[in-house]
DNA sequence: GCCTGACCTCAAGTTTAGTTGAGGAATAGT
DNA sequence: ACTATTCCTCAACTAAACTTGAGGTCAGGC
């Protein structure tokens, strides 16, 4: 059995390189709570197969945009004692693509709006639609970056 | 001429207020060379009519996931000591438009591969085409967050 | 049995993008 | 002239998302 392909659990640096991510940024996120891996009698990590997945997810999630604590709040929809099934991740991608289809949308608007505003010659980008889009009160320089349709709660 | 709508030039209260950045913003920008105002004689800043376009590019700019210095790079492009005409905008929107297209043309692959891979209960997200899409190394966990078709240069 | 490499904890440092506050000067309205 | 804003600088603080380092433990191959 070389290479030990058939094995339940992985150590965090077996899912580091599956991930790609590096063993100190899991560390980081099983602080933070979105991996929550076993020990075994030594006292080192062991995660489970559906760990792969479920930091997958944490990583397309990021690259939306999200925030650490965002994410932890979508995978807290994943069952807590048994691994995640099918049915399960599919829920969580169907809402997960009912947002992403959104923010596409919305980036869509923004290129066409981008198109008759910047280049339009009009000398009054600061009252066109791009930054009071639907009468809310667009972008807030406060903190750090949020993505597009992103809104601060709280 | 109450209100001053004629005047040319603008304090840093006022280009936040037509901005609606925060005016400690907007001298984190200067530091960070994205914006360049004169002074009067007191020595408070006075800034061109035509920031307040810069600015507002800037927001669009950083809500897309660009970095402070990579949009200083892109208004490198402007011209130094005259203000900007409608020609050098247009130039900026356009390449900027590209890179919007073509962002969201991978939000939308993204979408589209995030459909059939994380609801398909394949189990083996970890070697599915979400992360290496063009044999590039994917995402690199290093340092703070990528944008998606973000690859961070150096 | 030993040694190397992988793993552990905990504290401190890093980067990005700002905000907040102290202490003081300039401007605008009356 | 007086006073309330607004503005100035500079230093320090914040938050997110990690990385780095010190000092030490565990596991597996020979």
């Amino acid at each position: 059995m070389i290479g030990g392909e058939v094995e339940r659990e992985l150590t965090i640096g077996a899912l580091s390189q599956r991930t790609g991510l590096s063993v100190s940024a899991i560390r980081f996120y099983e602080e933070r709570g979105l991996v929550r891996p076993g020990r075994n009698a030594g006292g080192q990590r062991r995660f489970a197969r559906s760990d792969i997945r479920r930091l997958s997810f944490v990583m397309i999630a990021q690259q939306l945009g999200y925030t650490i604590a965002e994410i932890a709040t979508r995978l807290a929809e994943l069952p807590e004692g048994r691994a995640p099934n099918v049915r399960d991740w599919e829920r969580l991608a169907s809402r997960f693509r009912t947002e992403l289809d959104a923010r596409i949308a919305l980036m869509q608007d923004f290129r066409d709006r981008l198109d008759g505003c910047i280049g339009c010659g009009c000398l009054s980008l600061e009252r066109c639609t791009l930054y009071n889009p639907d009468d809310e009160a667009g972008l807030k320089g406060a903190g750090p970056r949020y993505l597009m349709g992103e809104r601060p709660r709280g």
